[in-house]
DNA sequence: TTGACTCAACATCCTTTGCTACAA
DNA sequence: TTGTAGGTTTCCATGTTGAGTCA
């Protein structure tokens, strides 16, 4: 009889002789010759089992967490959060949710754990994170709740996890919970954050997110480890219903003489190198090659180093300064959050209009004081590079400036979020976009979008 | 317990021209 | 014939985070 153990992010198969492996033709087993024993990557346990059921093959399961939670949650359901939880049943408990910021979905995970009644590790990016998701699983379920991650390493049949300890602890206890819950899946796709899902047995994955598709195609692995997307809405979808109305201004700012000259210069000097240097440039991967080069090539390293100038021209033009100033009187009663690309803006805007500051230099206490009192109305304006884009719990407002911004289309839609939660007086939020005139962000802002 | 520090990991970083191999 | 996808194998800079270490 087979037996299935789990051992060190594997499935260990019992039972099997090296002779019979291939001929098992088993999901995911293969021989383990330092072990001498067959084995299966963890996250292939659920085709494992079904496999040996298919096939009528008698086995002990060790692995699986007899658990029974009895888990009740006070949550009325919205319809297309209900719609989101049964389309996942539907795909065998395995898939990912894109839902916009706002929208709920964690009330969504909450039902899906309740359902489920099984042994559940939450993983989550920020330690911010995993203090909110832990504060509202003890509130609803009213029980205790285990954390790995942020100084403290407790394990529950419900934990909550930042995706750096779960990546740690998945070696020893990958075999302990029946669901795993990944909040913004989408960091799944990287290199070593892939391997979390790996070593997990897990048989029931969740996944959620307000942007599933990655520019590096990575969210293809994410579908094969947790599941495809079973259910999306936009931010359009929700708008004037169960979020606010909202509304993009795009403003064209130009460069001032000195800075278009400068700008020129460094531009050129990058679009030079590209036409004498035999580089193809289509996507973000011809950009990696031309990175590559520069460590050995002095003239593409110039070319990169010139680009990176015409960058911090473009975002940080003086007249976008001035038009902020113009932006923030007449929001003199609203609650603005002005987004940059780099913290010296930052830092250069909370100067001139005396605005709280927030950047990943600002300690964590100061930042959670500065959020309180932003939250309590005591401040009505904050800047900030990119550390409110995500994981963090940020006070609503109702009119977002990027002043820059990355070609990124889930950063505009996470800063978009940030102004989207329904207004008490029914009003529109408003997101105004700076664009510095003939200059390469009018791309990078067409991309994003 | 806290704060300052280091380290590793992750994300973005993007122009308009040609070339080759291969599938429909 | 036409349309489209393609390979590299390390890493210029900036911003951000979590974990670990040490005082």
């Amino acid at each position: 009889m087979l037996t299935l153990t789990f051992e060190d992010g594997t499935v260990r198969v019992g039972g099997l002789a090296e002779s019979d492996v291939s001929a098992a033709d088993l999901p995911g087993v293969a021989w383990d010759d330092r072990g001498l024993v067959a084995r299966a990557p963890a996250y292939r346990y659920a085709d494992l089992r079904a496999s040996l059921d298919e096939r009528g093959l008698d086995y002990e399961d060790r692995i699986r967490p007899e658990t029974n939670l009895n888990l009740s949650h006070a949550y009325d359901l919205r319809d297309y959060q209900r719609g989101a939880l049964d389309a996942w049943h539907a795909n065998d408990e395995r898939g990912v949710l894109e839902l916009p910021t706002g929208a709920g979905k964690t009330v969504v995970a909450v039902a899906a754990i309740a359902a489920l009644g099984g042994s559940t590790l939450i993983v989550v990016p920020t330690v911010d994170l995993l203090n909110q998701w832990r504060r509202e699983l003890e509130t609803e379920f009213d029980i205790s709740v285990g954390q790995f991650g942020g100084g403290e390493q407790t394990q529950e049949a419900i934990t909550v996890s930042t995706y750096d300890s779960a990546y740690l602890r998945a070696d020893d206890v990958g075999g302990d919970f029946e669901f795993v819950v990944f909040d913004e899946v989408h960091h799944l796709g990287g290199e070593g954050y892939r391997d979390v899902a790996r070593l997990l047995t897990a048989p029931a994955r969740l996944g959620l997110t307000a942007t599933f598709e990655r520019p590096d195609g990575a969210h293809e692995v994410i579908a094969d480890l947790v599941g495809p997307k079973v259910y999306d809405l936009s931010v359009d979808d929700l708008a004037g219903d169960h979020l606010a109305e909202y509304e993009v201004r795009r403003i064209e700012v130009d460069l001032t003489p000195a800075e278009r000259e400068r700008y020129e210069e460094a531009q050129g000097t990058f679009v030079d190198y590209l036409k004498t240097s035999n580089l193809s440039f289509r996507s973000g991967s011809d950009y990696q090659k031309l990175v590559m080069r520069s460590g050995t090539d002095p003239r593409a390293r110039e070319a990169l180093l010139a680009k990176q100038r015409a960058r911090r021209i473009m975002m940080n033009a003086d007249q976008k300064v001035e038009t902020l100033g113009r932006i923030l009187d007449r929001h003199c009663d609203d609650r603005v959050i002005v987004f940059t690309a780099h913290t010296d803006l930052v830092y250069r805007l909370s100067e001139r209009y005396l605005l709280p500051a927030i950047t990943s230099e600002t300690a964590a206490s100061d930042r959670r004081e500065l959020l309180e009192r932003f939250r309590d109305g005591t401040y009505s304006r904050v800047v900030t590079a990119n550390v409110l884009d995500e994981g963090v719990d940020v006070p609503d407002a109702n009119v977002a400036v990027l002043l820059a911004g990355s070609g990124s289309e889930r950063e505009f839609t996470q800063r978009l979020g940030r102004v989207l939660r329904p207004k008490t007086d029914g009003g529109a939020a408003i997101l105004y976009e700076l664009v510095s005139a003939e200059t390469a962000e009018e791309r990078v802002a067409q991309r994003r979008r």
